[in-house]
RNA sequence: GGCGAGGUAGCUCAGCCGGUUAGAGCGCAGCACUCAUAAUGCUGAGGCCGCGAGUUCGAGUCUCGCCCUCGCUACCA
């Protein structure tokens, strides 16, 4: 999406951090710096343009968190609120409006959407069981209830996802399940809810997204395979059964709020009526606005088709120009994790590199998760610092600014004839605004930065070449031409800086006694005319020592070394002879073994127990190869029930060793062990 | 297993509506310079463009198959 379309106004949004934890340097990566840089850049463009944002404060995570913490809900969001918006500030992440989706603007306007999607009779109301604390007399959502994984028999798996072995549940499956509201035991109980049906605007979705042929690769890609995924698109309940949240607008809703993903996109909308009253409908409800949403990689589905299938069966909404998702960031090698302590934070970054936030920004642009998931080093991170921010453009500035002082007091220097060299530095300044400005326009902005930084090595190119400190002892008009030349290639850097690198623009501006200039502007020459007096200045940036580095990488380690202690599964609750006796383990072979097709880690095998042979359906096919197995003493739990998996009736259990790494290996019996042989 | 996105110099990444000798930054090796935070500039070495077929006068660039990484999804009792 370009600029070139021109369009009276622009709506740009940035994903809603959610309200249970700071943000750290993968978020600014992905969504919140390119957001930031595309809107810095509209600015100077003279646009009409608002720059949306907020936290989501709802939703069961945030009950969670607040129970495990002992507090309200209303204190763990105030706090996140406080603490993420301090961080973009320190950032300078400069939002239109940071609000939150527990404003009563918000909680109005998305219980008036729901009204309206409901009385337009586009819900389905579906009955179905959910789990029910009578303790708490209440509904339970997924992650209320913890009960035994399934799958690795870890104590404390949550009723969708298990987070010690990772895997994704529903409450059903847990063994034992347990409240996490009353610790009691919940019952099944019915409970209605509010669907709505995609199926059957799969065709308006389709044409929409294949309107924007032109959106990135992965965005586009994304979207086509969920339009295209065998099912088709599923009704998705648009309520839930908590208290902390938007209540569902009806009668014969008590204790349902709305889901958050239909609430969180409306907290755009409604945070725009905030900053603008009645005026919000220029920005959402007219087709000459660009609304672009900046978002990370995890939220596409949500925003280039659930959102816009809302906003289309409400009627008279834009519906989403671009949705410039950024791929995910890794810290060293690794995925960034939140419960693992593996991120840099924020607003731990600016404690111990204080006034440095354009060093980050620097280095999380040039390094920016464009195209594919990318890898963030502090190593990258120093040397993006030392070699290019300070040698080069903070560098070259100070040549500039040292020279001005020493040769001519700060005043600018009349320049003498321009020879073909000085015409093409000049030239190089009048080309950049808009070679930046297109790559800005088409979300390229690893290019675009890059670009102002060509800028400035071009600086000390003609420097080095020109040599004024030489000229100044034999040819004072020369000198004065070079420095003139020099000192706009300046002037247009603390310009071009500005989407960027805020905080160091604004420093080179007061430095050289310049406003910030429209984007426009840029194209004239002369941005410092002779006569005009720049101050000595300062340093633009600070070299970063290899201890600061080593101090960020040990602070990493202790994280991962804190994780590899407790990554061994937690001990189990005691349990009875009784209990043990219970289970008949026998002593098996493995006689046959093939792989159940279209899975990836089911082998089926025939195991001789001596009196009789089993069928059994074990996920290890990623371990073992069919062949390699024949003949292998293993342990079978002999009288699990049966159960079918992918068809096929599985007869038993073959027990496994599941290693920290989550390999696995037999557990097995000595070699002479006869086939039959019970354990215990 | 299905779907999607990637696999290009030691590292991080561009390039891909097919077209002469494949690019950038960093790192590395030389040289030059000293106004500058020992900063800068120049030159150079370094690439079976994941693997194998095919289409074409011509393929990182298109098609098919395979391998690897990441994501979504099915599956593990």
């Amino acid at each position: 999406m370009s600029l070139m379309q021109d369009p009276k106004r622009y709506t740009v949004t940035a994903a809603l951090p959610y309200a249970n934890g700071p943000v750290h340097i993968g978020h600014l990566a992905g969504c919140y710096l390119p957001a930031d840089i595309y809107v810095r850049f509209l600015r100077q463009n003279q646009k009409d343009v608002k720059f949306i944002c907020g936290t989501d404060e709802h939703g069961a995570a945030i009950n969670i968190k607040a129970q495990k913490e002992g507090i309200s809900p209303q204190e763990v969001v105030d706090r996140y609120h406080g603490i993420i918006d301090q961080a973009f500030k320190d950032f300078g992440i400069d939002f239109d409006i940071f609000s939150r989706t527990s404003k009563e603007v918000h909680h109005k306007t998305a219980q008036d959407f729901f009204l309206k999607l409901h009385e337009q009779g586009a819900f389905e109301e579906q009955t179905t069981e959910q789990y029910f604390d009578p303790e708490a007399q209440q509904f339970l959502a997924d992650r209320f209830i913890v009960g035994q994984c399934p799958n690795c028999g870890f104590e404390e798996a949550y009723g969708d996802q298990c987070e010690n072995c990772g895997s994704t549940l529903s409450a059903n499956e847990l063994i034992n399940p347990k409240s996490r509201l009353s610790g009691s035991a919940p019952v099944k109980k019915e409970t209605k809810h509010w669907f709505l049906p995609l199926n059957h605007l799969s065709g308006k979705i389709r044409n929409y997204i294949q309107a924007h042929k032109n959106w990135k690769p992965n965005v586009y890609g994304q979207c086509m395979s969920w339009l295209d995924s065998g099912d088709g698109l599923q009704a998705r309940s648009m309520t839930r059964d908590l208290d902390w949240g938007i209540q569902v607008p009806l009668k014969d809703a008590e204790g349902k709020v709305l889901y958050v993903w239909f609430d969180a996109p409306i907290g755009y909308i409604s945070a725009t009526k905030e900053l603008v009253g009645d005026d919000w409908t220029k920005y959402w409800q007219s087709d000459d606005t660009q609304l672009v949403h900046f978002i990370g990689k995890d939220n596409i589905v949500f925003h280039c088709i659930i959102f816009p299938a809302l906003l289309m069966e409400h009627g008279g909404y834009h519906l989403p120009d671009a949705v410039p998702a950024n791929e995910f960031l890794n810290l060293e090698g690794q995925k960034i994790s939140t419960s693992r302590n593996w991120a840099v934070w924020l607003h731990e970054y600016l404690e111990d590199f204080p006034n440095q936030q354009d060093a980050l920004r620097y280095a999380l642009c040039a390094n920016a998760p464009e195209t594919k998931d990318n890898d963030f080093t502090w190593k990258d991170f120093q040397s993006r610092n030392n070699n290019e921010l300070v040698a080069i453009l903070g560098n070259f500035v100070n040549r500039v600014l040292v020279l001005m002082q020493k040769y001519y007091q700060g005043k600018i220097p009349a320049p003498d004839t321009l020879q073909a060299q000085d015409q093409e530095v000049l030239q190089n300044l009048t080309q950049a605004p808009n070679l930046i400005g297109e790559a800005l326009g088409k979300f390229r902005f690893r290019e675009a930065q890059t670009a102002l930084m060509q800028l400035a090595r071009a600086g000390n190119k003609y420097l080095a070449e020109e040599e004024p400190w030489k000229s100044v002892k034999t040819n004072p008009e020369r000198t004065q031409t070079v420095m003139y030349v020099a000192a706009q290639v300046a002037a247009q850097l603390s310009q071009l800086m500005e989407p960027f690198l805020p905080h160091s623009a604004a420093k080179l501006r007061t430095y050289l006694n310049l406003p910030l200039l429209n984007w426009g502007q840029l194209e004239q020459q002369e941005l410092l005319i002779p006569g005009h007096t720049v101050e000595k200045g300062a340093l633009l940036f600070q070299k970063i020592e290899d201890a600061a580095i080593e101090a960020q990488r040990e602070k990493l380690e202790a994280s991962r070394k804190a994780n590899a202690a407790a990554q061994y599964a937690p001990s189990k609750e005691p349990a009875s002879f009784d209990d043990f006796t219970k289970m008949d383990l026998r002593v098996g072979e493995i006689t046959q073994a093939q792989k159940v097709p279209k899975t990836s880690k089911l082998l089926k095998l025939e195991v001789n127990l001596g009196f009789e042979k089993r069928t059994i359906v074990s996920g290890i096919s990623q371990f073992f190869n069919p062949d390699e197995i024949i003949g292998q003493k293993v342990v079978v739990l002999a009288n699990l029930k049966p159960r079918k998996i992918k068809g096929i009736a599985s007869e038993g259990m073959i027990l496994m060793a599941d290693d920290r790494s989550g390999n696995l290996h037999f557990a097995t019996v000595a070699k002479e062990a006869e086939v039959g042989s019970t354990i215990s």
